[in-house]
DNA sequence: GTTCACCAAATTGAATGCAATATTATATCA
DNA sequence: TGATATAATATTGCATTCAATTTGGTGAAC
């Protein structure tokens, strides 16, 4: 698009991920409508691929369309990042269980070696550095498990939660060094392959980041505008629940 | 569509109802290849909406999007059905320690109602019966939990392990008492409201499921061919793990 | 007889055009 | 002045059309 370097891909492919990434770091703003044309010009796209990437946006639950109404970003409530994170615990969970059965030793070797890297982040105070190894850590455990399903699952909901993570880029000193004492007997377990231990551990460690973004986040919905013109005027408030999805690779998955 | 009384809903959303429900009745054949104009023709819509709801189909995992090569309905493989279980396990697991404190004494008074109609059916080996009240209890529990992501996963992944139902449509007099005792458990746990014991219930329920399954599939990999012409050339052997999702309201949930 | 190259038909990917619906602005009346 | 009805504009939903790629088949060369 942009560079015309790389199109092999397809053009809907590439503006799914353009739009996943515009949504996560917040450039398409939580709960603001999106026009499709103006878009499209953005993107160098017409409303064919756009509108097959907002349906796919829509199921994994990134969107809302509202019927004749257009789409809007889907609003950052705290309720849904609580329920999201609710379930990444336990898929994390089922992650860690398989993974320590199912891990090469080769892959817990390359764990721990950025482990101890993470470690001298955390020393030297470096959070950027942290997160990324923290999230590249997380992301091996849940390839280790070797389950399509479970990858494919997490990838989708990692991109609700750090949409959140995104807004509260915060963490205090006390959570900060008791995520890396969970993150120490995290890898213990993981050596030890102890199963059962390594599923609560990771359970309760994404729990605890749960109560960690409690009243950190913005009011409960939130009507930005984020194209200048008023939002939609009736919310999506019926039954439907969002839909939630995994679609194209995701080269750099969301830190959790 | 084939009904012009109700055309209220958009026409993609009632395309989407259509396949998901051609798919999992295997009026779709797993592994068939899906030519968009006859499905067009048969569905009375344009290719555009078709389209798109193949692009939400394929986020789910329901179907693989070959680029420029059409689409093919997503072969049974064993693994895949064993992934998919072992994630709805953890996921009924969660909803049930969540159900059993979130739950309303409303709902557990209807669960152990259909509890109940169910063990009766299962006395006088009323399969058909028994697995609708099967399902609805375990739908109940879901919604219980009171969290829609949940929901939104549970009800993506139903689809593809009742896609293999449909194949193994059979179930042992042993198992199926073994289940039933395992409903009574369950039962039991929800009304004293013993969260953690739930879970791991309802997390074995399941696995027993998974390992109920075994050796009654298809081969690895079979190559179906739905329309009388061949499959596409290679399967999309590349990375992509593929899509699982939510999108409209499955109005009749699968069993599992 | 087998393999490779080339051409025709079929199929997919994307853009455009049109009808239907919703949103906004304007005017009218209480 | 404020509320309501109405017209104009803008936006979405879908069908159609065009271009690009692939598939299948035929023939020539080895």
């Amino acid at each position: 698009m942009q560079s015309p370097k790389k199109t092999s891909a397809s053009l809907h492919d590439e503006v799914l991920v353009q739009l996943r990434r515009m949504i996560y770091e917040c450039e398409l703003k939580p709960g603001s409508r999106i026009v499709e044309r103006p878009l499209c010009e953005r993107l160098r796209v017409s409303r064919t691929p756009l509108r097959e990437a907002f349906k796919v946006l829509a199921s994994e639950g990134l969107i809302e369309l509202l019927p004749n109404c257009g789409a809007r970003v889907a609003p950052l409530r705290e309720k849904d990042i609580r329920d999201a994170l609710e379930v990444v615990a336990a898929i994390e969970g089922l992650a860690g269980e398989l993974a320590a059965v199912r891990a090469s030793d080769d892959i817990i070797a390359e764990i721990r070696a950025l482990h101890y890297q993470m470690y001298a982040h955390y020393l030297r105070r470096e959070l950027p550095e942290y997160f990324r190894l923290n999230q590249a850590i997380h992301q091996r455990i849940i390839q280790a498990a070797g389950n399509t399903v479970l990858s494919a699952q997490y990838n989708v909901l990692s991109l609700h939660v750090a949409r959140a993570r995104y807004m509260v880029n915060r963490l205090d000193e006390e959570r900060w060094s008791q995520a890396m004492m969970e993150h120490d007997a995290i890898l213990d377990c993981l050596v030890r392959r102890a199963g059962a231990e390594l599923r609560e551990l990771l359970r309760s460690h994404l729990m605890n980041k749960l109560s960690s973004l409690h009243g950190h986040l913005p009011q409960p919905e939130a009507e930005v505008s984020g194209t200048g013109k008023s939002g939609p005027r009736v919310a999506a408030e019926n039954g439907a629940e969002h839909r939630v999805s995994e679609a194209a690779i995701i080269h750099e998955p969301a830190p959790l």
